[in-house]
DNA sequence: AAACTAACGTTAGTGTCACTAACGAATGGA
DNA sequence: TCCATTCGTTAGTGACACTAACGTTAGTTT
């Protein structure tokens, strides 16, 4: 029961505390902490909350191609899918069409509990930009956006 | 060797796309990935960027003091003395002042390897922030800068 | 028809990351 | 003298983003 004894970097040199890649990573961190322990209180992580989403507004779908909309790597889905299988929020069953697939679909409860997430993720969203104006918000979305979409798709410079 | 399997998220849902914690986490991981991957070509990692950097603009200090300084959990920065004493970049030797502590300091060959990673690393921060015009990337850091203050010092609101 | 290629879901395992827990040694205050 | 605290260190945890391999199923080629 001791305090946690990292006071993040107080008087860290400015040459660090300026470096976008670092600045990128630590803002990342306490993103995802807000979030984990915000979706934790749900009984819930990210990729549960992505994985419906994608459900949701995509319709029903294979784990292949909601692996590709979620983002989610497909040898991870599958216990996300377990996982969300388990409290009947996603229905999963043999694709008729094509035996090798599964067909994961959004029950009712799963919509129900998505939209609860819903709220939840947007006010953690709010705690998480709380000191940025919503003009701010919007501009740090955009540059993030662009930042995401330049890098998408390049795997690395010195590959083998 | 097979290629990479995940394209990202091309058509992931727009609620996904536009959440600011998702577009954090993932900047972040293309920043990591630039970062590692260039220091990889030198033998480095970014700790030991972040070590040499603090020992450079602020002096020796012992572990602990060091560990505040960059954000290395203290347990880990262990690690990170040792290869950079192994390969002469540190020393560590016990501080006569006090027997707990170690005091850590740069030697010249690390003072000359840190101007050689911080040239890399202006590079890679110019690859990593590429699709952002200069004032942009004030604007990001600004942001970014805001946010990190902002969460810093906060533990966990649902602690213990 | 047979043979090859590729996609699917699944399991197991890898390396990194941020961190907790515990330790022995040393310090400093009550 | 007792006690809490700090220090460096080791070991281990859980989340994450993968890779590798597998058996199955589906298309495509010949």
């Amino acid at each position: 029961m001791t305090a946690p004894d990292m006071p993040d970097d107080p008087d860290a040199p400015a040459r660090l505390r300026t470096l976008p890649s670092r600045l990128l990573g630590m803002a990342a961190m306490h993103a995802d902490r807000v979030v984990a322990a915000g979706l934790s209180a749900a009984d819930a992580r990210k990729w549960h909350y992505a994985a419906l989403v994608a459900l949701h507004d995509l319709g029903p779908a294979s784990q292949a191609t909601l692996s590709r909309r979620t983002g989610i790597h497909r040898s991870d889905l599958v216990a996300v899918i377990n996982e969300l299988a388990d409290r009947d929020l996603v229905e999963r069953r043999p694709d008729p069409e094509d035996r090798r697939r599964n067909v994961v679909s959004l029950t009712p409860a799963g919509a129900r509990w998505l939209s609860h997430l819903d709220d939840l993720l947007r006010s953690l969203q709010d705690d998480l930009l709380r000191p940025l104006s919503g003009p701010e918000r919007e501009q740090l979305v955009d540059l993030l956006t662009r930042l995401v979409d330049h890098h998408t798709g390049i795997r690395r410079p010195t590959e083998g």
